[in-house]
DNA sequence: AGCACGCCGACT
DNA sequence: GTCGGCGTGCTC
């Protein structure tokens, strides 16, 4: 008598969960390999299938499980109901997210490396503030699911309370789950947590090889010992018995979003962790989204607490904007800095000190035009409608939205000249100009095109550190987490694009960007400033962030957000659609634009619907997208839509689409 | 997503 | 003739 199963396979389709026999008994979460169609694949046991579930179609049809995985490898179900809810809320076939979450499953598991914690006691004393959030936090320890949020300024020792909370909870014997972006995960920090807590902390990032997180995945399924895990997003999925605090740190960060595959958010599916684990949450920033602050400030069940000042009275940088209209013409050699600028530059590296700049932009100019027929230079190959940026250094154009690169031609393909010139700049140029302006300083480069791999970002780190490099020139990729003893001075240029940019979260996104900034100056001085060249020097935002007034920018973006019912009045899903015909995509997204416009007006009133539109970027790497946004104050009915959707689409041959739920960026 | 089937163009 | 392009359809 065989024993018939609901198993979700892993294949891309809504419906991934398919029926299979097995001679012997196989429980909820057990990892087997099934016969699909003339191949094998994986799938996860969901559970018995029930007589409804069997006389659906020809029992004859079900054919049995080829094995059940090696070294009883199987999901507890505290990580199944985390997938299951995933699942359910990206709307994303369960089969496929199971796969896609977990490691790559291997035959013979070996012990990981871990750092063994030292169980130090704490060198230092909690200052008031720091205590008093300790001390409201920590009696929810046992007392099951709560959310807590530390809102403090960059250098306000959220690392302590961090690390007193977690050596409370270890000391009890349980773990801790600590989320933080890929750059903030410094040997450093995961030492420094290590020196004082009772327990193996374990690290999880990219660098980490497939077969080392396999074996960490193994050792922490296998073990109920307190351990201190961190990582980055993916080790939300790692499965942690007696699970006892997650912390997600940066909260903000826009790394915790998968892009690729399911989009899921990091720090959302650690919050449903930390609920389907009966344990607190603790989410940190110094530069809070504002539906956390709005959330955290006005819900029950949530407390938030407030750091103000610098850990060691540190002074904030002094915030200076200066006004780029009309200022200046791209030939002048100085371009694209102001004099004003140049004039604080020179007096800090006189006076011994190192100077940060900051771009948003790689490679030297945003495009090169002809001089003569004002020919430019588009993305043939794949139809991107954008420019091509310009490397000096490679001699190339390249794409920034796909791998398209083509080397520069020596005269116009259009008229023959053979001037070309320069709009617009980037990281390349700006060294460039600074190594012209002052030969004698050093200017070097920290962007993705000079640091590959995280032994060049150590070594670049270590020079800078050592005052082998006066000057820094760098994307946000130095923006996050470092502290710089010699730096007093930061300027931030090109911040313009990012400001104007139509996202409603644009203005938020600027104001992190520079308040993170601002943390990595002068935290060991009192005369430090960050320069700001803007054409929007009367923006409010750098009005309130002078200021200095640590809510008040979150007050003034929040009605904005009502009145444009965006986040967190409402909640969004983007729905993308996309194909290599132009005209079947829109047809289709037209279709489905009218159909959806019915199901809401029917069941779904609270949702509102925006587009089809195509995507700012219409046509990348030979494919069409569209996009069609749904909002609306009330989740089920939102996912009502999608899931009507989805149980009404017909596969269109050549088009595809993808759901992305809390999207970061809109079209 | 794979993988096969099947239907058309252009090669030894 | 048949090799291979990819459009279509299915997976318990």
């Amino acid at each position: 008598m065989s024993n018939y199963y609901q198993v979700a396979v892993n294949f891309p389709s809504l419906q991934s969960i398919l029926t299979y026999s097995y001679e012997v008994e196989l429980a909820i979460g057990d990892l087997v390999e099934v016969p699909l169609g003339r191949r094998k694949s994986q799938g996860v046991i969901l559970g018995p299938a029930t007589k409804e579930q069997l006389s659906g179609f020809d029992i004859k049809k079900v054919k049995p499980i080829t094995s059940s995985v090696e070294n009883a490898f199987s999901l507890n179900e505290k990580e199944l109901a985390l997938y299951k809810w995933m699942s359910k809320y990206y709307h994303y076939p369960i089969g496929k997210l199971v796969f896609d979450c977990l490691p790559k499953i291997l035959k013979r598991p070996r012990k990981p490396d871990f750092i063994m914690g030292k169980n130090n006691d704490l060198p230092f004393e909690l200052n008031d503030v720091q205590a008093q959030i300790v001390n409201d936090i920590e009696p929810t320890i046992h007392k099951g699911f709560s959310q807590h949020y530390v809102h403090g300024v960059t250098g306000s020792g959220k690392s302590a309370v961090y690390l007193s909370l977690m050596k409370k909870v270890i000391d009890e014997g349980k773990s801790v789950q600590f989320l933080l972006p890929e750059i903030n995960l410094t040997p450093q920090f995961t030492e420094m947590f290590a020196e004082f807590l009772k327990c193996n902390v374990y690290t999880y990032h990219s660098g980490v090889t497939p077969s080392e997180k396999y074996n960490i995945w193994k050792t922490l399924n296998e073990s109920s010992e307190p351990v201190l895990v961190m990582g980055v997003r993916s080790s939300i999925f790692l499965p942690i018995e007696n699970l006892g605090l997650v912390i997600v740190d940066e909260e903000h960060d826009q790394s915790f979003k998968q892009t690729d595959r399911c989009p899921y958010n990091g720090r959302d599916v650690a919050i449903k962790k930390s609920q389907l684990h009966n344990c607190p949450i603790l989410l940190g920033s110094a530069t809070p989204t504002v539906e956390n602050f709005y959330q955290f400030k006005n819900s029950d069940g949530r407390t938030y607490h407030a750091i103000h000042d610098r850990a060691g009275g540190g002074q904030f940088p002094k915030l200076t904007l200066s006004d780029t209209k009309d200022k200046f013409k791209e030939k002048d050699p100085a371009y694209p800095f102001l004099d004003s600028t140049l004039e604080q530059i020179e007096k800090r590296l006189e006076a011994g000190e190192q100077v940060l700049i900051f771009i948003n932009k790689l490679g030297y100019s945003n495009f090169i035009q002809c001089r003569n027929c004002a020919h430019q230079f588009y993305n043939d190959a794949c139809g991107c409608q954008n420019n091509l940026r310009y490397f000096k250094a490679k001699n190339c154009l390249s794409c920034s939205h796909c791998d398209f690169v083509m080397p520069v031609p020596d005269q116009c393909p259009e008229c023959a000249g053979i001037s070309l010139m320069n709009k617009g700049f980037g990281t390349e140029k700006v060294e460039q100009v600074l190594r012209e302006i002052y030969p004698q300083y050093r200017t070097e480069r920290f962007d993705r095109d000079e640091i590959k791999t995280t032994k060049d970002l150590t070594t670049k780190l270590n020079r800078f550190h050592n005052k082998e490099i006066d000057i820094l020139v760098g994307t946000q990729m130095l923006a996050k987490g470092h502290n710089f003893r010699r730096v007093n001075l930061v300027v931030i240029l090109g911040i313009d694009s990012m400001l104007n940019y139509a996202d409603f979260r644009s203005t938020e996104k600027t104001y992190q960007l520079v308040e993170q900034v601002a943390g990595r100056a002068g935290r060991y001085a009192d005369d430090s400033e960050v320069i700001i060249q803007t054409m929007n020097t009367d923006h409010q935002v750098f009005e309130l962030i002078q200021k200095h007034s640590f809510d008040e920018f979150y007050e003034s973006e929040l009605p904005l957000r009502e009145l444009c019912a965006c986040p967190p009045f409402s909640k969004i899903v983007m729905m993308y659609f996309s194909s290599r015909f132009r005209d079947r995509l829109i047809s289709t997204v037209n279709q489905v634009g009218t159909q959806l416009h019915k199901v809401i007006e029917n069941n779904y009133s609270s949702v509102r619907l925006l587009g089809p539109t195509p995507m700012t970027i219409e046509k990348k790497a030979n494919q069409f997208t569209w996009g069609i946004m749904l909002k609306s104050d009330n989740l089920n009915e939102l996912h009502g839509v999608v899931s009507t959707f989805e149980a009404n689409y017909k596969t269109i041959s050549n088009i595809s689409y993808k759901i992305d739920v809390d999207p970061m960026h809109l079209l």
